[in-house]
RNA sequence: GGAGAGAUGGCUGAGUGGUCGAAAGCGGCGGUCUUGAAAACCGUUGUCCCUCUCGCGAGGGACCGUGGGUUCGAAUCCCACUCUCUCCGCCA
C-alpha cells in the first residue's frame, strides 16, 4: 500500500513508478476520489457534531410538545447524516481497494526496462564445472539414481508434481537444513509457519488482489495457499506495534510453497525447475523506517545467500532486475541465478526483494520511533534456498564422469557423512 | 462435530441507554527523593481520519471483536458473523 498523501503531494511520481513497471493504473480517478472522500467526511464530521449538541437538549427540561418538535426534527437530521455515513464508507471502500493496486515506485536507480532481457547482470561468481564427458541433465541423474519420480507425481496430482525420494529427499532435507544453521548463527529466528492463511495475510504482504491467480485458493474455506513463507514471516506482525529497539527483526521461515505457475503453460515444462510445490527457506527482515539501513539489511540478505551458494561450490551469477520485472511493491530486486549445466545457462534460484514501507502499511505493521511516532517499519525478503530448483544446479554440477553425484562437502555432515551417491 | 462461557485501551479489568475515549491496577514516560539504584510519592501516558496552520499546534469526527438494526442519542438493547476459552466426542 502506497501513502495516500504522497500520492496527494506528487501523483506524478506514481504515475512514472507505474510507468516504469509495466503497471496501468488510473492515478487520476484515485485522487479524484480522494477528494470526494475528504469532503464528504468534512461535511459528515461537521453535522455530526451539531446532531450531538442538539441532542443534548433532549435531555434538558421540555414541555411534551416541546420534546416531540425536537424529536422528530432530530430524527429526520440523524437519517439524513446515515445515508451519507453509508455514502462515506462506500467511497472509502472504493478508495482503499483501488489504493491496493497503486504500484510503489521503484527507486531512481532501478535500471528501467521491460523485461528480463533488461535486467543487469553485476557479478559472476565461482566457475562453470567442467566435464570430461558427456554430463547428464538432472531429469536422467534423477532417474538413475532414484532420485525423484515425476512420472507417478504426474499420476497422483498432475503436471509439474514430482515425488523425491531416497537421497533425493535426503539431498533437499541436508539443504534446508544447512541453510537453516548457517541463518541462524547470522541472527535469524528459524520458524514453521502455516501455509493455509487467510486472505488478510494474501493482502497484507502484497500478494493480493494482483497476483491472486497465482495462490491456490480453498474456496470452502475462504483460505489460501501461500507462495512463499514471506507471506507469513511478514503477517506474523499484522496490526502490531513494534518496540523500535527489537529491529531490525531476522526471521526465517521454512515451509513449503505452493504456486499455480497459471499463466506459464508450456513454459520450462522438462524436469523440477519449474513446480506447483517446493520447499524453501526464505529470509526476512523488518527494520527501521530509514532507506539506508533497508540498503544495508538488503545487502545483508543478498550476501547471506551468497555464502550458502558459493559454499555449495555453486558458479552463479547476480542480476539487478529492472523496473519491467519488478513486482507491485518492490522498490529493489536482485535476482541470483545458479548455472545450470542440463538448461546450458543460468537459472533463477533466489530472488531478494526491498518495499520500503509497502508491506507494512498493508500489513498494518508498526513501531513507536524515538519521538514516540507510530511508523511503518521497512520490509525486505530474500530466499536462502529453494527446493528442487537448487538441486537441480547441485546434481548436474556435481555428477562425475562414473555417474555418481558428489555431495558438496558442507552438506556432507548433514547426509550423515554420506560423501557422493 | 455437541454443550457452555466470553471478546473493552500495551496488559489485567470495571462499566447495562446521554455527563464514557471509557474507572482502577499494572506497565511505559517525566519528576521529587538518593552518591547511584530500588522503594515511596507527584505528574503524564491509545489509535485512525478530517479541517485550519509554513510549523509548534488548534478544532472536529470515528473507534469498546466484525457487520447490520433499534433510538434524538449505543461500549451498554436486538440480529448475524468471526474468533477465543472450557468440557465432551473424534483424531496425526
Amino acid at each position: 500500500m502506497i501513502d495516500i498523501r504522497l500520492l496527494r503531494e506528487n501523483p506524478d511520481y506514481f504515475k512514472e513508478g507505474a510507468k516504469k513497471k509495466g503497471f496501468d493504473v488510473d492515478i487520476d480517478a484515485v485522487l479524484e476520489l480522494d477528494a470526494k472522500r475528504r469532503a464528504v467526511q468534512a461535511s459528515v464530521d461537521r453535522r455530526k457534531k451539531e446532531l450531538q449538541d442538539k441532542s443534548k437538549r433532549m435531555k434538558g427540561p421540555l414541555s411534551d410538545d416541546e420534546r416531540r418538535a425536537l424529536q422528530s426534527e432530530l430524527k429526520s437530521f440523524s437519517r439524513a447524516i446515515k445515508d451519507d455515513e453509508a455514502k462515506l464508507r462506500e467511497l472509502e471502500e472504493e478508495l482503499k481497494e483501488k489504493l491496493l493496486y497503486i504500484p510503489n515506485p521503484p527507486m531512481d536507480d532501478v535500471p528501467v526496462g521491460s523485461d528480463e532481457s533488461d535486467n543487469v547482470e553485476l557479478r559472476r561468481e565461482g566457475k562453470p564445472p567442467e566435464f570430461d564427458f558427456e554430463p547428464l541433465d538432472h531429469l536422467d541423474l534423477g532417474l538413475k539414481h532414484g532420485l525423484f519420480d515425476i512420472e507417478r507425481g504426474v499420476k497422483v496430482a498432475g503436471s509439474r508434481s514430482y515425488y523425491l525420494k531416497g537421497y533425493g529427499l535426503m539431498l533437499e532435507n541436508a539443504l534446508m537444513r544447512y541453510a537453516i544453521d548457517v541463518l541462524m548463527e547470522r541472527g535469524f529466528t528459524p520458524f514453521s509457519t502455516p501455509v493455509i492463511v487467510k486472505e488478510d495475510a494474501m493482502i497484507g504482504s502484497g500478494y493480493f488482489p494482483v497476483g491472486r491467480e497465482e495462490a491456490y485458493a480453498i474456496e470452502k474455506d475462504d483460505l489460501y495457499l501461500i507462495g512463499t513463507s514471506e507471506v507469513t514471516l511478514v503477517s506474523y506482525h499484522m496490526g502490531e506495534i513494534l518496540n523500535e529497539e527489537d529491529l531490525p527483526l531476522r526471521y526465517a521461515g521454512y515451509t513449503t510453497c505452493f504456486r499455480r505457475e497459471a499463466g506459464s503453460y508450456g513454459k520450462d515444462v522438462r524436469g523440477l525447475y519449474r513446480v506447483h510445490q517446493f520447499q524453501k527457506v526464505e529470509q526476512v527482515i523488518i527494520c527501521r523506517n530509514d532507506e539506508k539501513e533497508m540498503l544495508k539489511y538488503h545487502n545483508e540478505l543478498l550476501s547471506n545467500a551468497e555464502y550458502i551458494i558459493k559454499s555449495l561450490g555453486l558458479h552463479y551469477r547476480v542480476v539487478e532486475v529492472c523496473t519491467g520485472e519488478m513486482g507491485l511493491g518492490q522498490v529493489k530486486k536482485h535476482d541470483i541465478e545458479c548455472y545450470m549445466p542440463g538448461r546450458g545457462g543460468f537459472g533463477e534460484t533466489h530472488s531478494c526483494s526491498s518495499f520500503r514501507d509497502f508491506q507494512a502499511r498493508r500489513a498494518r505493521i508498526r513501531y513507536k520511533n524515538s519521538s514516540g511516532k507510530n511508523v511503518y517499519p521497512y520490509t525486505l525478503n530474500n530466499t536462502a534456498v529453494a527446493s528442487p530448483r537448487l538441486l537441480i544446479a547441485i546434481i548436474e554440477s556435481y555428477q562425475t564422469k562414473d555417474g555418481s553425484i558428489k555431495i558438496p562437502d558442507v552438506l556432507v555432515p548433514y547426509m550423515n557423512g554420506l560423501k557422493k551417491i
